[in-house]
Formats: structure tokens, C-alpha cells, sequence
DNA sequence: CCTCCTGAAATTATCTATAATTTTTTGCCA
DNA sequence: TGGCAAAAAATTATAGATAATTTCAGGAGG
């Protein structure tokens, strides 16, 4: 087994439930079931509603008492919303991060970007993309400023997967090096800025539905 | 009774239990024991443990496994990270806020400054003050952002209830209304940028501990 | 054919009781 | 006094029960 010693069985169903609701294996507005999740993983009820109560922190599911729990919808101003929040918090964390970037770092987040480039599906490309944005904004050392970015890249990656849901073209991001090299040019206000801006875009992507009309899907590419 | 009916036991466990660490009744490192509260308030663990994954997502309590949950501790970095924090998406909520602030809000907004100036202890001078800010960032509509700054208003409160235990100056807040001037004006730019120098600026308050050195406490005054 | 109502089934929220594990405390002995 | 072992307490989790509420399917009536 090897996975029961580490945390407890609230956070792995939590995590789990996470995995599925940003995927898009569940979809926006479905129900989540205690009785029937607390089967499939051979839990009881109890971790089952813990789970719940960190995913409705979390903003990916909502409660309403005596009606049980659902996965979260969003529309547009939502994905506005979070785009504008990140850009503030991003940016605040680089100028936190930029005293204490070392090359090494800067390496890293290279070839992050590099590995996003080549990125032949979406999954592979956010990731990638996480890890780039992780990689320049940790230095920072404000615990709970990262925390609050984690969750906006976590509502982020759904908004991008339910987007793309199939499909993704790949895309050099310029933005990424002209970030990495303000850094390296000691430019730290160039690169905050470049940043700011870099997040807030918010790409379109045309998407066919059932009845075969075509729509645009927003989400934040960056 | 006429409590019952409107929300779960959970919520309204974490909701005193908030209250309780905000204020100082539960110190900082103190643990929450699950029966003790379920017991305090005639419940059983199940709800308790709920309430205790809400304060943790909060930030008000950290729980290690196994270990149990205590009330978080703090130190001046965090006081500083929140105060950042706050002025960075407090500046994104006025900025969204100000196309949609009419006479109305911003008359009441004063009285909340008028009140927070004759205040005479910090519980009410802190209430008046949170009124004021959230007065002039409802108008933003985004519920995810204010959610976000409700959540570091609590966590300034009890930086502040922390420094100024029993004692209170009471003073005249410039910056309030340098700030509804500026919003009367028409001049949001302005308004957003007092604004984010008013809720960094972190206030020094000497204390004197159990053994009669002075030391000075650090929070968040605006 | 659609709408509204009703009753059955499902679901939530809660409690009690219990077990296994782990942490903390206590108390003994050197 | 210090260190170790036993006892006590606490956490995490299960199971089963119950009251209240919501959902849903089907039938009566317009």
C-alpha cells in the first residue's frame, strides 16, 4: 500500500476530488454525493465531509446546507476575476522573490519554459507552465502569498482545461523569456510589469457544443 | 432558540471559534480539542471537525495529522505579508469598485470613519474600520476577491487586538478621508493609491510583558 | 400535452458507540 | 533529579441509527 502513513484520508480524498473537478471530470454543477464517494473510496461519511469543507475553501465547490455539495461553476467574470487577482498577487510576490533570485533558479525556470513550448497537450503545457511560475514567485518566502496563488492557479487550470478541452496548439511564450531576461538584466520593476501584463490575457478559443454552434471559451493562458 | 434553522453546526462552531482566536481568547499555539468543544457546545466530534478544516483553510488554525489542531501562531513577517497582501487587492477591488460607487455609499463610508474616529476601545474602532473598507470595495462585485480580503481582515484584526490589548488612542484618520476626497473627486488613481500606502502602514505599539520588559508589537492599522 | 401535487426514496446532518493508533502525561525507579 | 515504561487521553476513523429535508417519479386534473 505505502500511502496510508503520510496525511490523513480527508486530505488524499480532497486532493483526489480536486484532481477530477480542475481536469473536468466533473463537471461544473455536478453533485457530489457523500454517501457514494465515502463508497468509492472505501471511506466513511466522515473524511468524506472534511473533504468537502477544504474543496468549498478551495473555491472549487459549494455547499448549501441540507443540499448537499456541488462542483463549482464559473462563467467569464470569474475567469476575469481570477486573472486580475493573480496579476495583482503575482506581481507582488516577484518583487518579494527578485533579491533572492539566484541563477540556478533562473535556469530552472528556463527550461520550464522551454518544456511548455514543446508541450503537445494541455495538461503537459499548465503544468510546465505552473512550474515556471512557481519556480521565479517561491523566493518570495511569504507562505501564505503562495498559498493564495496556488489556489488561483488551480481555478486558473480549470478554466484553461475546460477551454481546451481536447486540442492545444503549441506557442513559444515570449513573455516568459522577456520575463527571465529582465531578471537576468537585474530589471526586476520591467519584470513585474511584464508579468502583470502577461497574466491578465485572457485567450479565446473557439469551441463547438452539442447543437453545433460554435462559442467562445475564455480562459487565462499564461 | 430561532437558531437552528439557518445554517449547519459547523459553520456556526467556526464561527465562534474565529471570533474566540480573533479576539485573543484562544491564544496563539493553544491546541483545540475536539471533544472539549463538541462538548462546550453539545455536539459531537463530527461537526467540530468540520468547523476545524474551515478555521485551517482561514488560516486561523494549523493541524498537523495525528497531532491536532491549534490556534496559528504569528510573527511580524506575517503581519507584514498580510498588510501587503491587503493593499495589493484592496488597490484591484477600488480600482473595480470606484464606476460603480454612488453618493450613497460613499456618505456611509464617512460615518464609518466618523464612528472608527470616536471610538473608544480597538473592538469597535476595528469594526467601524473594516465597515469603511468594506463599504467602498463591495461596489467591485467580485465575490471571490472580497472574499479573499474579508479573510485577511480577520487575520489584521487579530494582529491588532493582539498589540492593543486593552488600550486605544483614538485618532483621526487622514487617510480615510483623504480617500473619499479623492473618490468624491472623481479621482480613482489617486484614491487607489492612498489607499495601498494606507493599509501597509503598520503601526508600533510598546508592550510591556510578564516580566516587565518592554517589547513592541507590531500590526496593521488601517 | 403540460402543470401541479403527493408520496416514496434518497440525501444530508447529526448522534452514539467503538476501535486502532499515536501522543502526552504520569509515576516509578535508579 | 532524570529517564523510561505504563497509563491516560486524544486523534482519526468506522458503523449504524435517526430526524429532517430534498429530490424525483408518477398520477390527477386542467
Amino acid at each position: 500500500m505505502a500511502n496510508t502513513q503520510d496525511d490523513t484520508l480527508a486530505s488524499r480524498i480532497s486532493r483526489v476530488l480536486a484532481e477530477r473537478i480542475i481536469s473536468g471530470a466533473l463537471s461544473p454543477g455536478a453533485r457530489l454525493r457523500q454517501d457514494h464517494v465515502a463508497e468509492e473510496f472505501g471511506a466513511s461519511h466522515v473524511p468524506v465531509r472534511e473533504a468537502f469543507r477544504r474543496l468549498e475553501a478551495q473555491g472549487l465547490a459549494v455547499s448549501e446546507p441540507r443540499r448537499g455539495v456541488r462542483v463549482a461553476s464559473f462563467d467569464l467574470r470569474e475567469v476575469r476575476e481570477v486573472a486580475e487577482m493573480r496579476a495583482a498577487l503575482e506581481v507582488l510576490a516577484l518583487r518579494h522573490a527578485v533579491p533572492n533570485l539566484t541563477p540556478a533558479v533562473l535556469d530552472k525556470a528556463e527550461t520550464a519554459t522551454a518544456t511548455a513550448d514543446c508541450a503537445s497537450d494541455v495538461r503537459s503545457w499548465e503544468e510546465a507552465n505552473r512550474a515556471f511560475h512557481r519556480l521565479i514567485l517561491e523566493p518570495c518566502a511569504m507562505p501564505r502569498l503562495l498559498a493564495s496563488i496556488d489556489d488561483l492557479h488551480a481555478a486558473s487550470a480549470r478554466f484553461l482545461f475546460s477551454a481546451w478541452r481536447s486540442s492545444w496548439q503549441p506557442r513559444t511564450d515570449h513573455d516568459h523569456r522577456a520575463i527571465l531576461a529582465a531578471l537576468r538584466g537585474g530589471n526586476g520593476d520591467e519584470a513585474a510589469a511584464i508579468l502583470g501584463r502577461h497574466v491578465q490575457w485572457i485567450g479565446r478559443t473557439p469551441v463547438r457544443n452539442e447543437s453545433g454552434e460554435t462559442r467562445e471559451i475564455f480562459s487565462i493562458v499564461g
